[in-house]
DNA sequence: GACTAATTGACAGCATACTTACAATATGGA
DNA sequence: TCCATATTGTAAGTATGCTGTCAATTAGTC
């Protein structure tokens, strides 16, 4: 016997009466602290009125310009039929322009305008600050760990999300049609 | 000097051209995993169609049966409004039950159904495979250690969040008045 | 060169998240 | 007891995130 009998209940298992089942799942953890990313994130740009989602957009579209909405979906990992969206609310802000391509009457080309520009410049700061503040419980050393163990497990399960990265294939097929 | 002004482009610091501004921020490693997380849950649990949401709802109306919604949004830290239209499908899909208090009119207990009891039953071997299968790309030690990482970190910034998990002032609450 | 297959952007629909506002109800204090 | 205040659930509005579908267009193949 490797258990002592007295400290549990009989053998038909009834359902557990705690949240541990939900708390200690990787899954709520990673829900949770994205809450909590988005949260300080908000806080730290709202004097801009700039998501986390957007501002990526934002600095992909900086990256390359020129890029196109499928593109760029896949640069950032985000789904494209919410992207489109996205984009019109950063073109209604007047941060980006869509400019029919010249070659391919389907696609509609991204450029960041100049008081995107403008904006991203200022916003940095805030950007960097809420990054921080994100990692700021932790101590340094785990700061490291943690965020390389992030990048360890999101790449490795890159296929897994609906929408992987892809960085170099989106960039080989943009670069050979501009 | 303590940098070599060959390696550097001039003082005037133009944007950079990659992406790393956002592929090693903090925020979006959470966001993309927190997309990985809910794709294979999702895709492990399809056949009984319940979401991580749902399933976290169904978990705590089973621990505290009689829960009212705002005790249930701090217990999970899930947002009061969000929650609200969970409930409505959860009780449409016949998992909870939605009872008038009789001390207090404004009140509705949830109670889960014996059809929700048996999903939860029914489910978990699902839930547990995903969780399992969201770190299953990390050498075991490394598994233990960002877990224990990120509960620490979302335990500290806690009250960063909007809807801050509040298990203890909730339960408290809810046992003076049940 | 014509037909099929793939791509692109747009849209509809569902499910979180969060904000603000509101009506009904409770509660606490003057 | 009455009245200001707080709480509860709900709803409207905005922003992701995902599933489908669709028409227009392009690319690949025979």
């Amino acid at each position: 016997m490797t258990r002592t009998a007295v400290t549990k209940t009989p053998v038909t298992r009834d359902p557990p009466i705690t949240m541990d089942a939900v708390y200690t799942a990787p899954g709520y953890l990673f829900r949770r602290m994205q809450q909590i990313a988005v949260a300080i994130f908000v806080e730290e740009c709202k004097a801009h009125d700039l998501t986390p989602v957007q501002y990526a957009a934002l600095v992909a579209i900086r990256t390359h310009p020129g890029i196109d909405a499928t593109r760029l979906s896949a640069v950032i990992a985000f789904d494209r039929s919410t992207l489109g969206s996205v984009i019109e609310r950063l073109e209604a802000k007047a941060y980006i322009e869509r400019k029919p391509s010249a070659g391919d009457k389907r696609i509609k080309l991204l450029h960041l305008t100049r008081s995107g520009g403008a904006l991203l410049r200022d916003i940095m700061p805030s950007v960097e600050q809420a990054q921080v503040r994100m990692l700021q419980p932790l101590k340094p050393a785990d700061r490291k760990t943690l965020l390389a163990l992030m990048t360890q497990l999101v790449d490795l399960n890159n296929e897994a999300s609906r929408v992987p990265l892809r960085a170099e294939d989106a960039l080989e097929h943009f670069r050979k049609s501009s």
